[in-house]
RNA sequence: GCCCUGGUAGCUCAGUUGGAUAGAGCAUCCGCCUCCUAAGCGGAGGGUCGCAGGUUCGACUCCUGCUCAGGGCGCCA
């Protein structure tokens, strides 16, 4: 159940029959613990509407209840303050133990596509590619959990002008017989060898610039070497998401090149709409009205290039056409970098006027801020050293072992290895999902890889402490009922009992920071009632077990939809 | 020049359809391990919410102007 809809709905069918039309209670989590649970804070605006005293407004208001579940009071220029009782709490509680959703009711199931994370198969996965993964892979666990019809398409991009180069560099280096596993076994190091050669090395350039071709034209040694170096590189791409603990897998790709032969495909039907496709330039355009570039001039979707040649505008509506005419999406996620907003509300214009979106058809940008050197400048995609996606992997696992090591020194090896990996990992996802997704922000070991405050090791760590008290309890199944005596008690359990709103409003705009706020005040919380709150001293410990069951309940079950896991000691 | 983001404590960031005294973490300082894991808990200091107007009973939140930073703006992706 949600408490909040629960609570919103009550207030605003009474607050709606007294003004006398659609009044909405405005009910939220009270700010402040003197206020209550929650407050509804509907009433200014109503009784302003009808030009009546708000306070008491309110009052009249109240008396329409009759609140077995809560119990309530005006304040200030006319809140209401609502107290849950805690019977209720409780009651509730009880409940949520049968629960596998955890009170998260299931929504109704609807196809969603959702584009993260789309590495360049050029180049090895750097930590530019983090936010897109990690971001979109939070939010296609959530929606799975919520019981939607979820498709991961992963838009790898494995076509384009840059394999030229790579492709005569392989080439190159194999008739000097080096082996071509060991060649890419470093792919950043063989992209940046590739595009240092081109730059310098003319007849070398020219040599790139004939692959380009050739592999346009589909000849067969050519597409045999590229399917080589995507082969290749796809493994790495998979040996991060592996790492990394990300569900994409080989099956969720659909790279560029998928797409080639609809590109055609798509300049006929474009071309078939009256007047949308025009060219200029030599280039085949789509122009509207709402785009404008400098001086005001119209500014182009451009479909197809001057020389015949492809831009990505067309791989995109391709891949929006394939989304709703072959998958039949209902909605599309794009988990993509705030940098590409006006190429995507392109897309989407074009895509809704050549009817490849439907009315009831969503397609959603969500952008997120890049990730900036600590110099304040971003970190190069092109060329130059990126911080590779691998190493901070290894580090972050590399400190956590450290760390563990230094504060269980008596669990085996293999073990603090094991967790080593999982709060490694967790740290740098959490890291990453705790923040607004839009802001920029700036790459820093320390910040990314720390294990103190508000991060995922506090979330695991209360955890693992759950996990003690039930290692040490020794008990088989719970058999009693949930009570709450101590004002702790009372906060955890309406916490938990809050989970459901936490996913919801995650889900409004698919901000994963909210999830993680959330999980880290529950933890909080429980780590108050650790602290206040004895269990395994009780005669009976019996309530408190069961408070602490559904917490780690929450606890995993939250950590897991961020795409972080859980250990049993730490 | 135009368009899009953003500016909140020393640093990194929250702040949910406008609500009551703007919150965390890190860092600094003070307390707490004969007691279920101290990766923890309790407490202290730290703010003209970029600036100026406006709307409102009420503005960090909405509107306008200014300013600063970043991004984008015809054949790279």
């Amino acid at each position: 159940m949600n408490i909040k809809h629960f609570l919103d709905q009550t207030f605003t069918e009474s607050l709606s029959s007294l003004a006398g039309s659609d009044t909405p209670g405005i009910v939220k989590q009270a700010q402040r613990v003197e206020f209550g649970h929650y407050q509804a804070n509907g009433v200014m605006g109503a009784a302003k509407k009808i030009k009546t005293n708000p306070r008491e407004l309110a009052q009249q208001l109240i008396s329409t209840l009759d609140p077995e579940t809560f119990t309530t009071e005006v304040a200030g220029p006319g809140f209401i303050n609502v107290h849950l009782r805690t019977s209720f709490i409780a009651s509730e509680l009880n409940k949520l133990r049968e629960d596998a959703l955890l009170g998260v009711v299931p929504v109704e199931q609807t196809k969603i596509v959702v584009d993260y994370s789309a590495p360049n198969l050029a180049k090895e996965m750097h930590v530019g590619h983090l936010r897109s993964t990690t971001i979109g892979d939070a939010i296609v666990r959530i929606l799975e959990f919520l019981g939607q019809d979820v498709i991961r398409a992963n838009h790898v991009g494995d076509w384009g002008a840059q394999f030229g180069s790579l492709l005569a560099y392989m080439d190159r280096q194999s008739q000097k017989g080096e082996s071509l596993s060991t060649e890419l076994k470093d792919l950043e190091k063989f992209y940046q060898a590739a595009s240092a050669l081109f730059k310098s090395d003319e007849e070398f350039a020219k040599t790139a610039r004939g692959y380009v071709v050739h592999l346009q034209n589909g000849d067969p040694k050519c597409l045999e070497l590229w399917q080589q170096f995507i082969d290749e590189s796809i493994r790495h791409s998979q040996e991060v998401y592996e790492k990394f603990d990300i569900t994409l897998t080989r099956d969720d790709i659909r790279a560029e090149s998928a797409y080639n032969d609809d590109l055609p495909i798509v300049i006929q039907e474009l071309g078939e709409m009256q007047g949308l496709l025009v060219e200029s330039e030599g280039a085949k355009c789509v122009f509207f009205d709402e785009f404008k570039g400098k001086d005001d001039k119209p500014l182009p979707a451009i479909i197809q290039k001057s020389d015949g040649g492809y831009p990505y505008m067309a791989t995109d509506l391709a891949a929006a056409r394939y989304r709703t005419r072959v998958l039949n999406a209902d909605k599309v996620l794009y988990v993509v970098g705030g940098e590409q907003l006006l190429h995507l509300r392109q897309v989407f214009a074009v895509a809704g006027a050549a009817g490849y979106i439907q009315d009831n058809q969503e397609f959603r940008h969500l952008p997120f801020g890049m990730v900036l050197k600590a110099d304040g400048s971003r970190f190069k995609t092109r060329d130059g050293a990126d911080v590779k996606l691998i190493d901070v992997l290894d580090e972050a696992i590399n400190r956590a072992f450290a760390l563990v090591s230094e504060k269980n020194p008596s669990l085996a090896e293999s073990e603090r290895q094991e967790i080593a990996k999982v709060v490694g990992i967790g740290a740098v996802k959490y890291a990453e999902l705790s923040k607004n997704r839009t802001t920029d922000y700036i790459f820093d070991w320390d910040t990314m890889l720390s294990f103190e405050g508000n991060t995922a090791p506090y979330l695991q760590y209360a955890y693992t402490r759950i996990r003690s008290i039930f290692r040490r309890a020794s008990v088989e199944a719970l058999e009693g009922e949930i009570e709450l005596v101590e004002e702790v008690e009372i906060r955890l359990g309406l916490k938990i009992l809050q989970f459901p709103e936490a996913i919801e409003s995650t889900l409004e705009d698919y901000q994963a920071n909210v999830l993680c706020n959330y999980l880290y005040e529950l933890s909080g919380v429980f780590n108050t009632f650790y602290e206040q709150c004895p269990v395994l001293a009780l005669d009976n410990p019996t309530s408190r077990l069961l408070i602490c069951e559904l917490t780690s309940r929450v606890l995993k079950q939250g950590l897991s939809l961020l795409g972080i896991t859980t250990v049993e000691q730490m």
